[in-house]
DNA sequence: TTATAGATTGCCT
DNA sequence: GGCAATCTATAAT
């Protein structure tokens, strides 16, 4: 079926700042189901938020925010709601969510999301030749890095903009899919701190990172 | 100025 | 399951 998305990119309607104003914790447990929206030129992707981790600043020896405030995490310690990307192994860009009020640290990671729209488009960025199979669409969002090369998404366009405005390039919205049954385990590819219980997927989602 | 580790991925055995 | 690729922010010298 070309041109119709399971769903309807005019009802999506955009989180307020005051979301994103709590413990990250608890906003990722929220972002769970919610839609990732890119435009970028003339393309428009969208996907559903299936795996996020939270990261919780100053206390929090595996997150970015850990040792102060630096050039390169600014946007952790600044307003909630805002985007924070970072280059990473010399090949990757991840995508982060400024979470809590000015001044203090805080932010989720957006690792996995499942393709809504622009799968083409995703799959063009992402370097996969040939058509986008149900096998082959868990090579574009599956993965923090996989997803922000599927969405073109770069620190020099993309860092520090605001996620709650449709005006922005990267922003998040509600629509109306329901509240889904979430599972919680340690993070992922760290080794400070990860112990923790910081990981949030989306029950029974495909597009979960970790497995075949 | 130099060294090192890293919120990953894909290809190798 | 192991590991190299690739670069940069930050720490160490």
């Amino acid at each position: 079926m070309r041109g119709r998305s399971q769903f309807d990119l005019q009802r999506v309607l955009p989180l307020s700042v005051k979301f994103y104003d709590r413990d990250p914790r608890r906003v990722a447990r929220g972002l769970l189901g919610k839609v990732l929206v890119r435009q970028s030129g003339r393309e428009r992707m969208a996907g559903r938020i299936v795996e996020v981790e939270a990261y919780l600043g100053t206390d929090d020896a595996a997150a970015h925010s850990a040792a102060g405030l630096t050039p390169r995490n600014r946007v952790l310690f600044g307003p909630p709601g805002r985007s924070y990307v970072y280059f990473i192994y010399g090949n990757y860009y991840c995508l982060n969510v400024s979470c809590l009020p000015d001044r203090v640290a805080g932010g989720v990671l957006f690792r996995a999301l499942e393709p809504l729209a622009g799968l083409e488009v995703m799959a063009r960025n992402r370097g996969l030749r040939g058509e986008v199979t149900e096998r082959s669409k868990r090579l574009l969002t599956t993965g923090p890095g996989r997803l922000c090369e599927a969405l073109a998404i770069t620190r020099a366009r993309d860092n520090d903009v605001d996620m709650t405005s449709p005006k922005s390039g990267v922003w998040i919205g509600d629509d109306g899919y329901r509240r889904p049954r979430i599972v919680v385990t340690q993070r992922i590819g760290i080794t400070k701190a990860a112990e923790h219980p910081l990981r949030y997927i989306i029950a029974g989602n495909q597009f979960v990172s970790g497995r075949s």
